[in-house]
DNA sequence: ATTAATTTTTAGTCTAGACTAAAAATTAAT
DNA sequence: ATTAATTTTTAGTCTAGACTAAAAATTAAT
């Protein structure tokens, strides 16, 4: 079945707020995501209900099915994508992209991203370390933590980030902090929770818990 | 000011009306070729105007303005340069990559389209041979002949396609017949102005007059 | 010059996807 | 347990961009 710009919009959202929770989630909480009034998202969502790409219950929250979730990740997949080839073939910053590839995700062709995908030698992630699912909707589980969350004096690599909005991105890159950057928290301030850390052998610097939460890290 | 899809789907339309000829162009012409009804163009056609886009008195036909031909011309130059991208790097057909194009054509950035342009070399014709407008929205007239209208016995190269619909170019690709090519006309048939050719220095074909006058060459 | 045929416009309607204001249901607070 | 606060839904409205049917204007035919 064809799917709307709109309806498409309101499947990725409703995925990713699914992700973190099993439990349903909440017309406002989609609502703030979409800048759409809640009046408006209960309408969308009867409609999503009814296409059977979410289950609704009224006042008790929405979920994806098998399909809606399916057709979410094949709209993520074409975002990532095409995140990868503004900044590997056309020289974007990473905090250049978001915008253009919210339109691109929406471009409709059978083989499109497939012969995108080969053109960019199937890239397994994108510019801000998010996994690009497969093909068949498989996106693989990456079990990155937050560097808030990580053990002192460990040695960890920076690997994404939980947030992409363009001033987080340009904040990172002004401090040196990009992807595969090798970080040491070499302190946790207890007053507001800041972070004093090494990247690679350079000297200390102190971020915000704000912006610690949002990078992701492997140990 | 902000266009919207369907503003620009006309626009482009208008822009390939008015091209051919000095007179307005009607309403029906337009119906037809947006696949709308007379009365919806209309009611486009009064938006425009008001916008400053076109210049429409009613009963009396249609003109784009300086501002609405140089917003046609941006579409058309982006239209031109992602069918580039698509055959030039990842390798679609040229009879495939039209339909695509016609969606990308409309994604809004400010740098996309020059990175891209840049990407690709700067290129100046599109894979049908359709000059690639420039930034500023220069368009090279190319004053190239239809095959139809050549002198006998004079070698020609082709150059371009008047159409540029999937099964008429697959046609051209069975015959052999691509850019480039070199051509020299042996005959007008004047039964059914059928038109024999040699390609290269291979033996003759026939081709049709309607194929034939889709064929732009150079002497 | 009239009349007939054709083209174009107007008037009224529909749908998707937004909105506001008010009603209903749920959840939190006493 | 009731009441108050919050969240969600319903009802009604709006806009862009399409439509049909009927009216108006233009063009073609006698
Ligand atoms: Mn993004
Ligand atoms: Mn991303
Ligand atoms: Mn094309
Ligand atoms: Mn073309």
């Amino acid at each position: 079945m064809a799917t709307s710009l709109a309806e498409e919009n309101y499947l990725k959202i409703i995925y990713r707020l699914c992700e973190g929770t099993k439990e349903d989630i909440s017309t406002n909480s989609i609502a703030e995501l979409t800048n759409n009034k809640a009046a408006s998202v209960t309408d969308m969502l009867q409609k999503l209900a009814e296409k059977g790409w979410v289950t609704y219950q009224k006042y008790q929250g929405v979920r994806l099915t098998k399909i809606g979730e399916s057709i979410a990740l094949s709209i993520i997949r074409k975002h990532r994508l095409w995140e990868v080839f503004l900044v590997e073939k056309l020289g974007y910053n990473w905090d250049e992209v978001h915008e253009i590839a919210e339109q691109l995700e929406h471009i409709e062709s059978e083989t499109l991203i497939n012969k995108l995908d080969s053109f960019l030698d199937f890239p397994k992630i994108d510019p801000h370390g998010d996994p690009i699912p497969s093909q068949e909707g498989e996106i693989p589980e990456l079990g990155y933590l937050h560097l808030s969350e990580v053990k002192l004096n460990e040695t960890c690599t920076l690997m994404g980030v939980a947030k992409d909005s363009a001033v987080f991105l340009q904040l990172l890159t002004k401090l040196n902090l990009s992807l595969g950057a090798r970080l040491e928290v070499l302190e946790f301030n207890t007053f507001d929770r800041s972070v004093s850390l090494k990247i690679a052998e350079e000297k200390p610097i102190f971020i915000s818990h704000e912006v610690a939460k949002n990078i992701l890290v492997k140990v």
